[in-house]
DNA sequence: CTGTTAGTGAACATTTTGTTCGATAATAGT
DNA sequence: ACTATTATCGAACAAAATGTTCACTAACAG
């Protein structure tokens, strides 16, 4: 790819990424990311149809890889005691965030987090869905699968909220542990 | 209080509402409010500075209502086996909704609706967390008391979110069992 | 070296926002 | 019923943001 879209692209996303954690999301402008990318107006509308569509590239990109890169990792089955085997999907996917791997952290603690953090669920979604599974053999629930999927992927975006809003004092495995405390019944 | 002060508050409301149910919010604009509420310009402005607080204050009535009279009910503790005295609050608050009170269940199912769970989730804590305090003397947990009260609240904000989805095909009860099944360790 | 593609910057029409003001009509208190 | 108060109207206004266009220039790929 031409080594001037990649650049724009980023100018772009860093610009955007700056003013987000400062000012909320639908408080800047078009120009204000313009600006900030120093670029041209017209070159902003041939990258992006709109902010919109620039959020929504962005965190498919975003997301998308944190997801990817998590599924593709060897994983454990849950398991209600945490032992040897270097812990769940999700631990690994805590202390991946806790890594701050693509300035993720700035977005999923910016005043329009719970934006990214929807769109974290949605990207979290398939994985919860192969962990469900494996769990599902060994404990068939009563409850429809649809919900319990979406009562995973939530508990856990908001797991990783509360985390964020407190200041991260914890370690990714206590907060792996509070995960676990309210997931016994579902994922044991 | 001033009858016309009434009548405008409830023709912008109403028109707000009946835009919510057709677009996302974003897209519509402080015009198409006065349009729709056929009222003047200034009008608009002399009752809410900007459409967002036009928006808080919707919400603030509404489900500012809707929890008081849950928490006003009396309440049996929550219990894991349903039995013959009438079910939780979480069962009582799902039979309101059911019943459509002031139509929130158009904003809740509105494409926008995520701004109005959201809504419904701050409101929520306050009652959330004297069913807490109830269960808390039965089973003293060791996670977090702010941890558990944000998921048992996001849990049953999601719990409704999924009963909409689904075209709300479920009874009451059946959802509250749902919710039920899920909290069965924090709450039981 | 050359044809293609991306970026520039300025201009433009359009839409939305939020404010102002004089005139009119409804209301509350007496 | 009278009056002072207050809400609404409607039109006009400046300011800001959006999205598009175009001719020009610079960078790229092969």
């Amino acid at each position: 790819m031409d080594r001037r879209i990649r650049k724009t692209r980023e100018a772009i996303f860093s610009s955007f990424t700056g003013l987000l954690e400062k000012h909320p999301y639908h408080e800047i402008t078009v120009q204000d990311i313009i600006d900030g990318a120093d670029i041209g107006r017209a070159t902003f509308y041939a990258h992006f149809e709109t902010k919109d569509f620039l959020l929504k590239e962005m965190c498919e990109e975003l997301f998308g890889h944190i997801i990817d890169t998590a599924m593709g990792h060897p994983h454990g089955h849950y398991h209600c005691s945490y032992g040897e085997e270097g812990g769940s999907v999700f631990l690994h996917l805590l202390r991946h965030l806790g890594e701050n791997d693509r300035n993720i952290l700035s977005l999923l603690s910016s005043q329009s987090n719970d934006i990214f953090l929807s769109y974290f669920k949605t990207n979290l979604r398939s994985l919860v869905k192969t962990q469900l599974a494996d769990a599902g053999r060994l404990l068939p629930s009563s409850l429809p699968e649809e919900y319990l999927l979406n009562h995973v992927a939530s508990s856990f975006v908001e797991t990783v909220a509360y985390w964020l809003r407190g200041g991260m004092r914890e370690t990714a495995e206590e907060i792996a542990s509070y995960f676990e405390g309210v997931m016994q019944t579902v994922l044991c």
